[in-house]
DNA sequence: CAAGATTGAATTTTCAATCTTT
DNA sequence: AAAGATTGAAAATTCAATCTTG
């Protein structure tokens, strides 16, 4: 493939990436809020098990450091959305714990989420080119060593 | 399409960006001295008419603000890539061009940028794949407004 | 002393106020 | 007064040092 070609995608990935963040956060920050960050880190706690998760964990998930986080928790526990749990059996470790206020403010903005989701993404394309776009985003991931 | 088709569309299309944009940033930084942002910036400037662009202009074409672009500015010209240029027509206005210093940097960058999207884009996805990849993006980006 | 989290200092970014030119 | 950029103060993030528990 040529050159011009390639930087042409990653360019169209850049700015579908940042519209859609654009779009989803502005929605949510109206409408429940709450920031697109808070949405997907109050998510993450949410689907855990025991809805919490260790400190650095959730950092790496996050993408931020762990003395970012250390912060970014400070804050969220001073609006009521987590709180910290030291375990007794190990009280080295801390985990963040989603609150029943978190919880209700997720519910707020899972709605608001989906449905900024299904007005870009659902009903822009059609269910082939959709599992299509899905199925190339997989592919490319597998090489970038796309845990994480 | 169901909800849950569409988050784990928008899951990846996250994963994908963050861990592209990592890669670059990462080889960026180890083999031209340069991150993928000052990449970036210094390619609007290459490519603009007379290589330079007016501050506001720059800024919204990074999506950084007024004042945030002011400095990284600064930063850029301490380190000699770029210099500001106030015409005489109109002395309000501020343009930020690139120096030959720049351009140089920009070269060695340019190589190392294009060999990670060759081995992380064109390596991975057949011609076509990546065509109908390159058509979705374009289709996703008609609704939300994708200029910028 | 190692694992795990927090803190202080430095950097970067934003926001609002200000300065300069038209 | 409006257009355009810069600046000071505040907020968020990182890095390195420190504190606490095992």
């Amino acid at each position: 493939m040529g050159e011009s070609e390639m930087i042409a995608v990653w360019g169209n990935l850049h700015r579908l990436y940042s519209a859609m963040r654009r779009s989803l956060d502005e929605r949510l920050q109206a409408e429940a809020g709450c920031s697109l960050f808070d949405h997907d880190l109050l998510t993450r706690l949410d689907c855990a098990s025991d809805r919490r998760m260790r400190m650095l964990e959730l950092a790496n998930r996050m993408e931020v450091t762990r003395g970012g986080l250390t912060r970014i928790i400070d804050r969220l526990v001073e609006r009521g959305w987590v709180r910290r749990d030291r375990p007794e059996s190990n009280r080295r470790e801390v985990y963040a714990l989603i609150t029943d206020g978190g919880a209700r403010t997720l519910d707020q903005a899972r709605a608001v989420y989906l449905r900024v989701l299904d007005r870009t993404l659902g009903g822009q394309l059609s269910e082939d080119e959709l599992a299509e776009f899905g199925n190339s985003t997989n592919k490319l991931l597998m090489v970038l060593g796309g845990d994480r």
